[in-house]
DNA sequence: GTTACAATTTAGCCATGACTAAAAACTACT
DNA sequence: AGTAGTTTTTAGTCATGGCTAAATTGTAAC
């Protein structure tokens, strides 16, 4: 299991350390500020927890500390996170186009994978794939060397109405919700068109495959969409 | 991660604890009694470790612990072994077949990986190998209710000089073995012929693909051969 | 500037599971 | 049976990383 960033870190990290270092990446890229209430309720622990794990990658110069202050990574810290998100999105990927994992179940299988997986099998699967760009979320795939592209789309809360999309991205890894969106066959690269918003911030009614369906005004927030092209 | 075995266990095991029991199960099924120096020995942890994990697995009713005599799985313990056991099989050989990783790498890849898929992978992993009876070794893999087959093949070393074999199993993991036996073209289900056995213990003639090589006794001794049909 | 409230940090506890060193218990040989 | 040697167990240490509860700090309203 040696990681790509093995060579710059003393202390081989736990499970817990990559979560927390992945959790604070997607948390600045976000744009959010990462207080400690943010970050622990992002991975589950207490704000106790998360101080005095934070404080640890501090040492390891994986993160910026400063006490009463939003956490960032260092560049390090962030060679780390983006190496466990690759791992993680190659991993939902690969489970959902090689073995027909439902996409409402990778994040979890993926969550737990991403840890254990070594260089040669990150590299086995990326290759086996065709070296992807985005995971079966839309999600962007990091590259090996650390970087990651642009995300995709905008929001259907935001598009105009009467026109026809693209779903290319969709902002969440509830379970729920996902297994929701494929019953209404709205799964990833799907077309669809946008009848209307309803006013007052109400839901949105959008036309899938010749049925329509009306959308929470939260739930169009999370889908991606592109002006279809065809 | 919900496990087969979840329903009989309390507390939730350990990736180590899960290693535990399927060492006991391996070191049983070689006929070897189980005493805490072969285990410890095994597991690559000292004896005082060991005797303390073996205790902890008693109290949680997946080991027979008496002071000073060999450990043995209890029916729910063996359950547990065999799960680990079929996860890493199951594992090894698709890692092989679906992402050409080389057999003498798989090993240890499996390790970690057997602790943290879930069954439902486990299943689809089945599925997709259409339910696979052994490993890339030619190691039996357990059934998902546990039953494991007989074990193919003799060994070598006690095959008769002059006749035609096929390799069916080997007993062994170790990495540089297994990358050595590639290279002289010693793969699973090859056909070799058994020129002679040297006297007094020695080397062992083999052809394979028409060269002839020289094997140590303790190497033949770990291939497992039946007799060539074709 | 006080004061109230929320966020954060500190202090201290606990379980886990490795380790070393010492004690105890088995085994085997005389 | 006694003793030497080996194996196993016990006792005690340490690092990790969660937790709760209490103390502190920062913020915003008065
Ligand atoms: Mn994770
Ligand atoms: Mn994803
Ligand atoms: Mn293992
Ligand atoms: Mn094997």
């Amino acid at each position: 299991m040696t990681k790509n960033y093995s060579s710059e870190i003393a202390s081989p990290l736990s499970s817990n350390h990559e979560d927390y270092l992945k959790a604070i990446y997607i948390l600045e890229a976000r744009g959010e500020q990462v207080t400690n209430s943010v970050l622990s309720e992002y991975i589950g622990f207490t704000p106790a927890s998360a101080t005095n794990m934070v404080k640890k990658l501090s040492q390891m110069d994986l993160v910026i500390y400063r006490p009463h202050q939003a956490v960032s990574l260092t560049p390090t810290g962030r060679r780390v996170a983006l190496e466990i998100l690759r791992h993680h999105r190659l991993l939902e990927l690969f489970l959902h186009k090689t073995l027909d994992i439902p996409w409402d179940s990778v994040h979890e299988e993926a969550e737990r994978l991403e840890h254990v997986i070594s260089e040669a099998l990150e590299d086995a699967i990326a290759a086996s794939l065709g070296y992807p760009k985005v995971d079966p979320h839309g999600d962007p795939i990091p590259t090996k060397t650390g970087e990651i592209g642009p995300t995709p789309g905008h929001p259907l809360s935001q598009a105009k109405a009467g026109r026809a999309y693209k779903l290319v991205r969709v902002l969440s890894q509830e379970k729920e919700r996902l297994a929701y969106l494929g019953r209404l066959g709205l799964n990833l690269y799907v077309e669809l068109f946008l009848r209307e918003h309803a006013p007052f911030d109400g839901p949105v009614l959008v036309e899938v495959a010749g049925v329509e369906h009306a959308l929470a005004a939260e739930m169009a927030a999370l889908l991606q969409v592109v002006p279809a092209s065809a």
